[in-house]
DNA sequence: ACGTCCAATGCTGTTCCGGCATGACGCGGC
DNA sequence: GCCGCGTCATGCCGGAACAGCATTGGACGT
């Protein structure tokens, strides 16, 4: 399970099609695909319904949806705030010269 | 910034020391290293003081650890929340035949 | 029955990554 | 002052992981 992998779940997720997902993630279809089949492989139980529309989530999929989501806010703002403590304490990349 | 990175963080942040860390997490001392030093380079500033002794972490690497942690805890729960969905539902892995 | 649209798979070149050996640096003992 | 020890960092290499291309397999609509 890696931070891509959550990526590429929710945005399949949200678009309810790999094509569709792939091209905002600016990756082609098969490695997101691959991206899917591994996490369902790792979690051991299909995430998604595939429907001929597209990929319909199933409820194991909204449960990992909604902690997907918090664990990558909770990346995102992990990374804010050390950059800004690191600007606070006059980092590396901005010494104040 | 991946998961595998946040947990040598977590590692290193904890022993103070890379290689005990590097035992704790069964991998050698230069991965783990540049593990480190990938999280600094990505995050633009260092988290570490390294001094004799070892690694002692800067107000940016506590930051960071702060959110390290909650973030492995949330994937752990993911993990464990959608098996448990898959039980209950019926999953693939444990058809009640 | 055929064409269309979708995800999945086979394959290949590249990239990433871990481990081994070694280097660079600082400290302490002598 | 010199040497030995302990620590993290780096050069290198072999194997695994990954993205992209081309293609397959399957289902639906017409």
């Amino acid at each position: 399970m890696s931070i891509t992998h959550l990526q590429s779940f929710v945005a399949v997720a949200e678009e309810g099609h790999v094509g569709r997902a792939a091209l905002r993630l600016h990756i082609t279809q098969p490695p997101l695909s691959r991206h899917i089949l591994a996490l369902e492989d790792e979690l051991g139980t299909p995430l998604f319904e595939r429907v001929p529309k597209g990929m319909r989530l199933l409820p194991t999929g909204e449960a990992l949806l909604h902690h997907a989501r918090r664990i990558l806010a909770e990346v995102d703002v992990a990374t804010r705030t050390v950059r800004e403590a690191a600007q606070g304490s006059g980092a590396a990349s901005k010494p104040p010269a």
